[in-house]
DNA sequence: TCTGGGGTCCTAGGACCC
DNA sequence: TCTGGGGTCCTAGGACCC
């Protein structure tokens, strides 16, 4: 068997920190970044979580916290967390080239060949350079797998004595290590699996790893088996370098306040259907369905719909208008007066590489006529001007749908406007 | 008043064909 | 009166990830 090494490079509560990098009174406070509408909480600073406060709380319910502990509350900023993001993956890159951008905050980097080095030092090394270039703190595991990867990038964090880097490659503690961690923080096994595996008397990733194959794989498919096998220190998760074309691109949000006209819910519908069709066309790809999706707010007592419908369009296009039309057709055949609406989404799928797309006798390709040039155009406006400064008259012009966003951090990285000033004293 | 968004993979079962 | 079996494709649903 091939030896390998990975090693997980996670960025410590990410975007928080971003939040700091901008803003050092923040630094030492507790930090909650709210989710879109500025929901509930979904990234916290150490101090918030050493309140007992955790993801997946709503903003609302801690107000009371909010002013006793002057916990800092920001709306999601996802522009300069992408903006940040890029900068480590970039830092990451000098390291090797065989890296895998998994998220928005963690990156698997192949340590394979490098064995002459010293692990934990290279590791070492890869977190002084984050945090000199980005200012970002990151924490780092190192094993034979990937799983192995995120346990001991779990065991970095929780132990301030490895100073944030941690490999498990032949440790002589591994059992000890695998026996801490509870099934629910295993990589691969969620809310389900893991109420499933304690209904077995299966407790943590040492017991999972020394279950039957058959079984594992019985209750928990193939996916299940390969998460077991990792844990024995077998490798069955590459790493993947580069990144595959999107197979379904998905755009919705909830409305800042419900919503019960079917003009407003088209102008949302366009406004998503634009963005989707953009991202397409980013990937240079073409696609021939389109689903839309709308539901009312499921935590309030008012009467309940929930529907989706798609339509197929004649032949693959990336013209956003072939779009907005079959869009608002599926909208309306779903669409029932008397509810308040909270959300309102599309998905595009059945999608292919734009040179793929199939000839039609009867219809041009997307690549053929004149929808492509007018479609590059808008593209090339608005990613010069800025998004949106070219866009449909469907989105509308008020957008009382639009999300709420009433504590927003500037675009210090990305705008002209917002980057920050230092004055002279 | 206020509860996120965007993805992937696997499997079971139905439809359809010969 | 008698009513198969095997392969493939598609879809919905359920699980997971951040």
């Amino acid at each position: 068997m091939k030896k390998e090494t990975f090693a997980l490079i996670d960025c410590n509560n990410f975007y928080a920190a971003c939040e700091r990098v901008f803003n050092p009174e923040l630094i030492c406070k507790p930090i909650g970044i709210l989710s879109n509408n500025d929901g509930i909480i979904v990234a916290l600073s150490n101090e918030l979580k050493q309140l007992g406060i955790y993801r997946g709380t709503p903003g609302f319910k801690i107000k009371d916290q909010i002013k006793k502990y002057d916990i800092k509350m920001f709306s999601s900023n996802y522009t300069l967390y992408g903006d940040m993001s890029a900068r480590v993956m970039k830092t990451l890159s000098q390291f090797t080239p065989d890296i895998e951008i998994y998220s928005i905050d963690e990156a698997f980097l192949s340590l394979s060949g490098f064995e002459y080095l010293n692990f934990k030092d290279y590791g070492r090394k890869i977190k002084d350079t984050v945090w000199k270039w980005t200012g970002l703190p990151v924490s780092i595991g190192i094993g034979p797998t990937k799983t192995l990867a995120k346990v001991a990038n779990r065991f970095a964090k929780k132990h301030k004595y490895t100073g944030g880097v941690f490999d498990i490659s032949g440790h002589p503690d591994t059992e000890k290590i695998l026996e801490w961690i509870d099934v629910e923080h295993i990589w691969g096994v969620g809310r389900q699996y893991a109420k499933m595996l304690r209904r077995n008397g299966i407790e943590n990733a040492l017991q999972l790893s020394r279950t039957p194959d058959k079984w594992v794989q019985k209750k928990m498919t193939i996916v299940g088996l390969r998460t077991a096998k990792e844990l024995r220190g077998i490798s069955c998760i590459d790493l993947e370098t580069d990144i595959d074309p999107k197979k379904e691109i998905v755009c919705s949000k909830s409305f800042g306040t419900p919503v019960t006209e079917l003009q407003h819910l088209k102008e949302a519908t366009a406004s998503y259907c634009v963005r989707a069709v953009e991202k397409l066309r980013e990937e240079h790809q073409v696609a021939s369905q389109i689903m839309v999706f709308l539901t009312t707010n499921r935590f309030k007592n008012d009467p309940q719909y929930a529907n989706y419908a798609n339509s197929r369009l004649s032949v693959p296009s990336a013209y956003t208008p072939d779009f907005l039309k079959a869009a608002h057709n599926v909208l309306k055949r779903i669409y029932r007066s008397g509810y308040n609406y909270k959300k309102v989404g599309v998905m595009i799928c059945d999608i292919i590489h734009q040179s793929k797309a199939p000839l039609d006798i009867f219809e041009p390709t997307y690549l053929d006529d004149h929808r492509k040039v007018i479609m590059d155009c808008m593209d090339e406006i608005n990613g010069k001007m800025g998004s949106n400064k070219l866009t449909y008259a469907a989105v509308g012009t008020e957008q009382p749908w639009q999300m709420k966003r009433e504590i927003l951090t500037p675009g210090y990285t990305t705008n002209w406007h917002h980057i920050p000033v230092v004055h002279a004293r």
